[in-house]
DNA sequence: CGTTATGCTTACGTGAACGTAAGACGGTAC
DNA sequence: GTACCGTCTTACGTTCACGTAAGCATAACG
């Protein structure tokens, strides 16, 4: 089970990836897990850089872009400058994501309308096959 | 200009891509332009089907995945059985799609809590700072 | 206490999506 | 007519995001 830390392979089932995965982000100073001994513990903080990560990939987002959106959302509190930098990379992002939102709301109306089109061909195609 | 056809460096102008992007589009069977000798002329269809493409892109979809929904948006009209499997995937596509609204929504949601966090900390820094 | 599972590092391999270089061909400009 | 531009094909190179295999350490089980 796993209260405060947990090991990689109860990660991977948790979020249904490879440890291969896990370790690759560590490398890539995505996820930053503690350790006793060499074993990797993940931690609460690990857990929703994951969740992060995840998204970010789903929507198309390079590791290296989704690893500067981290840094946002657990800056170094006493580092102004770069609490700055990252509010501003925030806001811009948050422009992105709702510049997508429209595309995604355009991608579905396409596409629904497209179905009514193919539900449109298959009545008619069966209609003339019934005369 | 373009009427109705397009040259491939008109095509790369109007949409911000490479030959090279639309050849090897072309070789996946993602667009199927025109030719005259053996230079490419883009038509209308090429022109829709790139949208889509790019769209799709951006939505973290693989090319494959896209060239399966572009076969939705232009099926064979008298292949009834193609235009069912094309509904069937785009109906599952939509679903998709929707889901991922949801996940983005909430991803926006999550960035601007994380903004005004942001900005809560460097209020408060600079009022820190000021006394 | 030995076997087995889990985890580690290191390193080479892989598939997707192009980039890039080389050489050839055809239209256009001067 | 030739210098040049755009386009073509062919083919090897590259980056990203992991997969996979080898060899070794340690924890867990019976
Ligand atoms: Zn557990
Ligand atoms: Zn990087
Ligand atoms: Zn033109
Ligand atoms: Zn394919």
């Amino acid at each position: 089970m796993a209260g405060k830390f947990m090991t990689i392979r109860e990660m991977c089932d948790l979020f249904d990836v490879t440890p291969r995965t896990l370790r690759f982000y560590e490398q890539k100073e995505l996820l930053a897990p503690e350790r006793t001994g060499n074993r990797r513990l993940f931690t609460k903080r690990d857990r929703a850089r994951l969740k992060l990560i995840l998204r970010g990939k789903r929507f198309g987002f390079s590791l290296e872009d989704i690893r500067q959106i981290l840094d946002l959302y657990d800056p170094d509190q006493n580092n102004l400058p770069q609490i700055k930098r990252a509010c501003k990379l925030g806001t811009q992002r948050l422009a992105d994501l709702e510049e997508r939102r429209k595309e995604l709301d355009e991608a579905i109306q396409d596409l629904r309308g497209q179905l009514v089109i193919g539900a449109e061909m298959i009545s008619y195609a069966q209609a003339t096959a019934a005369e």
